[in-house]
DNA sequence: AGTGAGCGA
C-alpha cells in the first residue's frame, strides 16, 4: 500500500526531466548593469563596513583599533537584538573621507581579537522610511 | 549556535 503511494508520487514528480536544454530566449549575457545594491565595493564614504570580527569584539574595541588611523566618530558592532551577541560585523564612521581611506588601508586584513577582519566602504543605509503618518523615527540617525 | 559570509534600531 505505502509502496504504491510512493511509486505514484515518484511517477508524478519523475518524468519530463532532462529535455529542458532547449534554446531558452534568456541568453542575456551579464552586461554591466549598474545595480544599486551590487555586491561590489561601494563608493568611498566616511562610513566603513567591517566584517570578520570576533564574536567577542565590542564596539569599544572596534573604535579603539580604528582610531589609530583617524578620528572615529562612531563605531558599532552589530548584535542580535534578543540574544545580544555579536553578529561578527560592524560599522565605523570616520570624521573625514581621508581618515576613512586610511582606516581601510590600516585595518583591512589585519588581526583583531584573533580574527582577520575586513574593512571596506559601507553601502548607503536603508531606504528612507516613509514618514507620512508616523512621527516616531529612530533616535540615532548616523 | 559560540555553525564565519555578510551591510546595522
Amino acid at each position: 500500500m505505502a509502496l504504491t503511494l510512493r511509486a505514484a508520487a515518484a511517477a508524478a514528480a519523475g518524468p519530463t526531466r532532462g529535455l529542458r536544454r532547449l534554446f531558452s530566449t534568456s541568453f542575456i549575457p551579464p552586461m554591466n548593469s549598474p545595480a544599486p545594491q551590487a555586491r561590489e565595493k561601494a563608493e568611498p564614504s566616511t562610513n566603513l563596513f567591517v566584517s570578520g570580527l570576533s564574536k567577542r569584539t565590542t564596539s569599544e574595541k572596534l573604535q579603539e583599533a580604528f582610531s589609530q588611523f583617524g578620528e572615529v566618530v562612531h563605531a558599532r558592532v552589530v548584535t542580535d537584538r534578543v540574544s545580544g551577541y555579536s553578529k561578527g560585523f560592524g560599522f565605523v564612521r570616520y570624521a573625514t573621507l581621508e581618515d576613512a581611506g586610511k582606516g581601510i588601508e590600516g585595518m583591512d586584513g589585519k588581526f583583531l581579537d584573533g580574527w582577520v577582519i575586513f574593512a571596506e566602504y559601507a553601502r548607503p543605509r536603508q531606504p528612507p522610511p516613509p514618514l507620512e503618518n508616523n512621527m516616531s523615527p529612530p533616535y540615532s540617525r548616523y
